[in-house]
DNA sequence: CGATAGTTTGATATCCTTCAAAACCTGTGG
DNA sequence: CCACAGGTTTTGAAGGATATCAAACTATCG
């Protein structure tokens, strides 16, 4: 089986054999956790980078009042902090949505990677570049299009997102988030994300199953969300 | 005088004499832009690196039906985009607030500073990681918070980053800023803008003179803002 | 089988938008 | 130096999108 990590930074940059056995060689440390743990909290001051290989995690920060806003997925392949050496301490926590498995990287070997294999260290800069580009789109998201175009925003990128690291079975779409969880994506309350769907299901464009929700016309999807991908900045190749 | 961007970075390390002359060997090539000029559209590949001296100017994107979210402003010292030849292509514009300056850097002069200067390196990808913990502060206050409090929360953020680079005149802080600039950031609409500034005003915490906004309180601002400035790694020191 | 978390429903309140027009400022050209 | 144009701020009234509160329903799991 192929590693997450190279899977997702292939999509940037074709590595050499000494970068893949590298890649490699830096999944050694394995931990597993638990739904709703989490990885890291505002204030940490991380001594590993975590490299998600199961399940599905997000960033997140909390307000005075108890709100939530979170402000990204991570996915199988994605790394949380990679840089975090560089901003001492962490200015938002990083929870884990289900049962997942990550690898810990210690923070010297992260260091070492990017001093002796630069293109492994522009391919984790592209990351983190990706990383914010998105976090811009849903700060366009959130600021100006309604609840129905927000949620089928989110829809249509985890949709490529997934598809990118070949999680797509088939066409076949999962997300397994909750509508709160929704809700505290998209700035709404979970009671409108509720309403939201649903016009969303009488439209056919998804349905529910086992409280997941299933894609049935991305394109559809991608047409009321007004969905341009090129923030994602994938390969042209996909 | 001194370099507005060795202003800026020394609040994050401290540099040596050779690194403070490079940084000013890259400052060579002067450009001027007028108010409402765009330095950067969406989909260019730029190949200079622009770093704002004089003026505000912004990060923004249009959606399909002409609303405009803005994303980010840049004060003197700002630079923009360092690190697009990771990305290749613009995925929002930029553009000037009022009448500017900015250096323009070419890229391989960037490219071959990040090779030999890792100290300035690092320095530079610690103000793209600031960027990044921005962007998450502004979705969570577009996305949780009413509008009073996003509006002194923008004012709070504004008011300690022009502190940092000096440019704070004993207290005054004027924000060039329109109604419709503002409502353009924080998701609200210029009526709601002007009826909420007029909230700010009646607690006497703002006032405004000859169209800019004046902060009288800037504790005040803080509390109904729920502000905490971690997310700004800025130094201790300061 | 009960406990717990998630979904759905309904009714009401409120925040914010929309539309429209007046007032105000600032710069420009006659 | 005045008049006018264009952008900005302000005001008002009305409607809509979303929030809030509360409770019923449903699925899952030990």
């Amino acid at each position: 089986m192929i590693n997450p990590l190279t899977r997702k930074l292939s999509s940037f940059t074709t590595f050499s054999a000494d970068d893949l056995a590298h890649l490699n060689s830096m999944c050694q440390k394995v931990l597993d956790f638990r739904a709703g743990q989490d990885l890291i909290q505002e204030g940490d001051r991380p001594d590993h980078v975590f490299l998600l290989v199961r399940g599905w995690a997000c960033r997140y920060k909390l307000t005075a009042d108890g709100r939530r806003q979170i402000l990204a997925y991570l996915i199988p392949g994605d790394l949380c902090d990679v840089h975090i050496f560089i901003l001492k301490e962490m200015d938002h926590a990083i929870g884990v949505l289900n049962d997942a498995r990550v690898v810990a990287i210690p923070k010297d070997v992260m260091r070492d990677v990017m001093r002796t294999h630069p293109n492994i260290a522009e391919a984790l800069w592209w990351a983190t570049l990706v990383d914010e580009a998105v976090l811009r789109e849903w700060l366009v998201n959130v600021g100006q299009r309604k609840a129905v175009a927000r949620l089928a925003h989110l829809l249509c990128e985890l949709w490529l997102r997934l598809k990118q690291v070949d999680m797509l079975g088939n066409g076949e779409f999962c997300v397994p988030l909750t509508q709160s969880q929704l809700a505290d994506t998209t700035g709404l309350t979970t009671v409108h994300v509720n309403h939201t769907l649903q016009q969303l299901r009488k439209q056919g464009l998804v349905s529910m199953q086992e409280r997941k929700i299933i894609v049935h016309d991305i394109a559809g999807l991608r047409e009321i969300a007004d969905f341009n991908p090129n923030y994602l900045h994938l390969d042209p190749r996909t």
